[in-house]
DNA sequence: ATGTGTTCCTGTCCGC
DNA sequence: TGCGGACAGGAACACA
């Protein structure tokens, strides 16, 4: 599920549940998703208070009062869901929570928050607030796309030199943080770029117009609640919408939608990964 | 240092 | 219907 736009939907969602609210009970319900939980994570969440709740890349940060931070990673497959939303196994007196309901956090201003993740990729931790940028999973990031450190300049030199091909390139977290395979498809759709070319081999120009393309799609696809492919959810339970404005991904053997373009959009596996692109007019 | 393939896990869909 | 295989938003890890 999740790229930056689906994690900056459920964040949205969270705020008002969460941000300046107090975790009144902890009930973490499995030993691990993807790694081992960290040590009495229910005792250091019961009785903290939310401060805020940002996000960095794909990862919901929550500082709390205690001077830790909750991270969240919501993997391939993780909800974040309020009052039981979409889960119709779930019970709001928490005795009989679904099967994948793994962390569940009641709010003192009445709030269930649910953590469900079927795959089990996602991930928690509690971390130093002070200590957040040093964190193994987040001190190798690239800037983040709505930041002013992510600028052509920028870009230009991160790609310099790379024989990988551009969709590799721009997956790699530490070139810029946050997009995943759908929005990368996506961007690379609307600058005409062949996900196969090689990403030092990229003009300036096109660089240039990469910037741009990056935060525009990422822009609509937070407008639409995101993408609802399977798993995606609301903290409401509603699926995003995204993916009804796809030009490129999941559209193999459509009609290309560029302008005077009669190609058809194909298929191709990079490094394990489905790309979809359309060959007429990415090149 | 880079680049690529494998792996974690569950669920869904498609073809036979 | 049932069964097997392919595939799914991520990304760490092992290896060339």
């Amino acid at each position: 599920m999740p790229e930056l736009p689906e994690v900056e939907t459920v964040r949205r969602g969270l705020l008002p549940a969460m941000e300046g609210a107090k975790i009144e009970q902890a009930l973490v319900r499995r030993p691990d998703l993807r790694w081992p939980f960290p040590e009495n994570m229910a005792d250091r969440l019961t009785g903290q208070k939310v401060l805020a709740l940002r996000r960095r890349s794909k990862y919901i940060l929550a500082d709390l009062s205690s001077g830790e931070t909750l991270l969240i990673h919501l993997g391939m497959s993780g909800r974040m869901l309020i009052d039981g939303a979409d889960t119709a196994e779930f019970h709001a007196d928490l005795k009989t929570p679904g099967k994948h309901d793994h962390v569940v956090l009641s709010m003192a201003g009445g709030a269930t928050i649910t953590f469900n993740d079927a795959r089990r990729f996602g991930a928690m931790d509690l971390i130093p607030s002070d200590k957040l940028e040093e964190h193994w999973l987040l001190n190798k990031l690239g800037p983040e796309p709505f930041s002013n450190a992510f600028n052509e300049t920028y870009l230009s030199a991160a790609l310099k030199g790379r024989n990988t091909p551009i969709k590799s390139a721009l997956l790699d977290q530490r070139v810029v943080a946050g997009l995943g395979n759908i929005y990368v498809c996506e961007v690379l759709h609307r600058t005409g770029i062949s996900p196969k070319r090689k990403a030092g081999r990229i003009s300036a120009t096109r660089v240039k117009t990469l910037v741009p393309a990056i935060r525009q799609v990422l822009q609509d696809a937070i407008e639409a609640g995101g993408s609802s492919l399977r798993d995606h959810r609301q903290t409401n339970g509603e699926l995003g919408y995204f993916q009804h404005a796809f030009a490129a991904y999941d559209r193999e053997g459509a009609a290309c939608t560029t302008t005077n373009c009669t190609g058809q959009i194909t298929r191709i596996v990079q490094s394990g990964r489905s790309s979809f692109y359309c060959p007429t007019c990415q090149r």
